[in-house]
DNA sequence: CCAATCATATCACTAAGTGCTATATTCTAT
DNA sequence: ATAGAATATAGCACTTAGTGATATGATTGG
């Protein structure tokens, strides 16, 4: 990471502050978060993780093994036992706005 | 697959029985998963991992943050101590793959 | 130089996720 | 028709991933 950037960037211009972050070396870090602008991603409840599902046209074994995880969990999903997070609730966006084959 | 199969036989012979499944309702279940051919998803060590956020070039906040989990986690991760599996170990192959851009 | 921000690491706790088993329903093929 | 296979739902007990808070060390900027 900035190993790198250091190793050559300073070996030519080692003076020039701001020229570290120019390069495709640098690291995005939290300081240029802002301007990712992540869009948030909300919880999701049983009904529409179903409708995901269900536009995707899968049945909830082939649903979980797109997703990676078992049928226990998609039927715990789908039934509001349990409530995706993380990575899981993440992915669940993912196949909702681009659709199945951007997971696959 | 069968969507195909059904729209263009259940048109010629419509007993009206099967005739709600037609064309775009049709769903794929676990009989036609074959063709699908999922590739494994296999586990990641914990240098893999921080391979994979290295050559996107974010922080493990950042990384942490388009993943929709915790900079804790994602440490935890990149040190072996916990081992991401189910959604969480998906997205980490798309990431590999496809880079950051395809599930940002 | 000092303060602020970032990155990384550690710890204890909660709950998500898994596997198994069982039941009812629906579709398929004989 | 009817048997066989696949789906959806449900409940239980267990494991461990994931989270939050906090601590330490490294960079940056005023």
């Amino acid at each position: 990471m900035r190993k790198t950037k250091s190793t050559i960037l300073e070996a030519v211009h080692e003076t020039a502050k701001g020229l570290h972050k120019v390069g495709v070396l640098d690291q995005v870090t939290l300081r240029e978060f802002d301007r990712l602008c992540l869009p948030p991603i909300e919880p999701l409840g049983p009904e529409q993780i179903k409708q995901i599902r269900e536009a995707a046209r899968v049945s909830q074994a082939v649903f979980a093994a797109i997703l990676n995880t078992s049928v226990s969990t998609v039927q715990k999903w789908e039934i509001g036992q349990k409530r995706p997070t993380g990575a899981a609730l993440k992915l669940l966006h993912l196949v909702q706005k681009r659709g199945l084959e951007a997971v696959v």
